[in-house]
DNA sequence: TAATTTCGGATAAAAAATATCCGATTATAG
DNA sequence: CTATAATCGGATATTTTTTATCCGAAATTA
């Protein structure tokens, strides 16, 4: 039972992109550059994010990556479920109905005990990604940094960025 | 995020073996012609099963596997942590602390947000299979299987146990 | 309209899960 | 007591998934 890396990945990116200012972007390389990630790969896992419409991308020369809504609508779970893809951890083989006394089929339409107790368990742990926003991770964030760093941060981002003129 | 197979089959597996009478025991191979499945490869998730002390094995000639305590001190996340292990599923690279703008690391000591997010989440995911224990699963089994195939089952069993004598 | 910069899908390398085989061990039967 | 038969257990291949990369398509600016 594993993450994938570009859950991680998506998740600090948005987070990075939730302090931009109004109509500013962040181009991939930009983002992968501030994180000291693999840009390539980066960028493939952004697709995800603009295909799910978490994020807008935005092509040419002032272009970039920018949050599709506020941090505020926009959970873990949206992240993990773009990125990982909306299929269950568990994948119920029906190995009750194989065998010398495989449950016939027609008595299996409801999955059976094992299996709905893995999807419920499932549902916990999506449920509580649902509870945590983008702006949730800010104001922890936020507690933690020392204003010098938050400044730093922002001149980063000042030099990076993508603004449209 | 994906749970392997071997979840399922060890399973289902042990939710057999908790139907046996005491002292009764049954050999990997016989348990992947029940469910109808490759043989080699079940008999090294079970190994995984007898290593975390959930089932007793025993070599020889009249051997074989047996639950190693009763099945109600069995929960689903015994089997879960046996055979997938005990990482969580959420790997933090600590990518926080790279790049440009990258976080000392002695002010790292705690998970980031985004990480103990992830960590809560799997932690509901544990708990609730925490709650659900093999004579949970027999229970439900009992409720959908009709009179008739259980006794099909008991027969089956009975002409392939190994019985110490 | 040309040039620059970006995203997006197709393509390779590495890691993990899946599947298999054969030797070590143990109880039984002769 | 010994040989035999049947079992578990770890070492070994194969397939799939994940990770990583590259190059063409698209769009904005000068």
């Amino acid at each position: 039972m594993k993450i994938g890396a570009g859950v991680e990945w998506c998740a600090h990116a948005c987070a990075l992109l939730a302090v931009l200012p109004e109509d500013w972007a962040l181009p991939a390389d930009a983002l992968a550059r501030y994180f000291d990630v693999p840009p390539a790969y980066l960028a493939k896992q952004l697709q995800a994010l603009s295909k799910a419409g978490l994020v807008v991308s935005q092509r040419g020369a002032t272009g970039g990556y920018r949050l599709a809504r506020p941090a505020a609508e926009i959970s873990l779970w949206d992240i993990t479920e773009a990125v990982e893809g909306t299929a269950p951890s568990f994948r119920c083989q029906e190995i009750r109905q194989g065998g010398p006394c495989g449950t016939p089929a027609r008595e299996c339409k409801r999955p059976c005990g094992i299996a709905a107790s893995f999807y419920a368990a499932e549902t916990a742990f999506r449920d509580h990604l649902r509870t945590v926003s983008l702006s949730d991770i800010l104001v922890d964030v936020a507690k933690e940094a020392s204003s010098v760093r938050n400044k730093d941060i922002f001149e980063w981002i000042s030099a990076n960025v993508s603004k449209a003129g």
